[in-house]
DNA sequence: AGCGTTGTTGTTATGGTATAACGCTGCGGC
DNA sequence: GCCGCAGCGTTATACCATAACAACAACGCT
């Protein structure tokens, strides 16, 4: 039973040096689809956000989003630009939230539906990745259920040490 | 599987009318011997906030604490007073907190060792419950060691319904 | 074209959460 | 006495997030 749920799940923290100009424009390629689905536009505001977010596989902050933009364009915006930029590209699905970090990172492989995803985030390197993690929110929700508790959502964020950085210190 | 990952679980929400009284005086007892085991005191202030955190069932933000206490006594505090007691009151395992709120909350019941607790918010009454969840844990840890990553800490929580706030709505 | 509706951004101000840095005190051990 | 450490006060600051209102653009409609 360890075994289904391991089996459900491949180790996703890319290589340190990868091609990421791919997953960049992988990940804005899926944004214009999916935000053309709902009927709304991917501005240039918020093809920047998403630039800065996806820029890596990193976790970012909203304000270090914001001193960036502000570095390379010449006029400071206001943090509440940023905001309305990731809450944009949170409702699409583009953009998640590691709410143990208040801050935000890029999704970089589509998964289908609702959010039940495990997150794996580094404290050495920020470094963010999500797992299918199917039976551990199936065990939430049975665990919910037993409680008699109705489930709006559920966050599996597991803080840690990716594999990089453990043999980065050895 | 379901089901054993079910069988570790039993519903703690406590009834809306139960002699908290009873919560209150026993967390306070186990916050005394934890901090006796660690050579640590459970001085006045950090037993006045604990008694704050641990007044209900629900999570408080630290400056709710903060505005509280300074209308019991008459000096405003300072917010770094309330994060002092908080951390050792955290550190000391008698209080939680929640992450995806940036809240805490009293843990009413011990659990050995390591937090393996599923953590149950309520959206409409903020209570807040934990769950053994072993099972869940040990997906989660699975799923880490698929992704060869180290985990330091694992955090389930869930937002949803009480079952009364459920009732209530009906 | 003129109009309304909705989406998007700007602007200003404010609220909410958390910690840095420094100093003083009290207590226990040697 | 002297030291070391836990604990707290004080001041200042950093970091995270949203409210409220104005302006404008894109689109569909008549």
């Amino acid at each position: 039973m360890a075994k289904s749920i391991a089996s459900t799940v491949q180790p996703i923290f890319p290589p340190s040096a990868h091609d990421h100009g791919v997953c960049l424009s992988d990940t804005v390629r899926r944004a214009e689809a999916a935000f053309e689905t709902r009927g709304l536009r991917l501005t240039p505001l918020r093809r920047l956000v998403l630039e800065e977010v996806a820029g890596s596989h990193t976790a970012v902050g909203a304000y270090d989003i914001l001193d960036r933009l502000s570095r390379k364009g010449e006029r400071r915006m206001a943090p509440i630009s940023i905001y309305r930029a990731l809450d944009s590209l949170v409702a699409a699905g583009i953009v998640h939230r590691l709410e143990s970090r208040n801050a935000f990172f890029a999704c970089h492989a589509p998964h289908p539906g609702d959010r039940r995803q495990i997150v794996l985030a580094c404290e050495t390197c920020s470094a963010v990745a999500e797992l299918a993690g199917d039976a551990v929110f199936e065990g939430v929700a049975a665990a919910a259920a037993a409680a008699r508790f109705a489930v709006g959502r559920a966050l599996v964020e597991v803080l840690g040490t990716c594999g990089a950085c453990q043999a980065g210190r050895s």
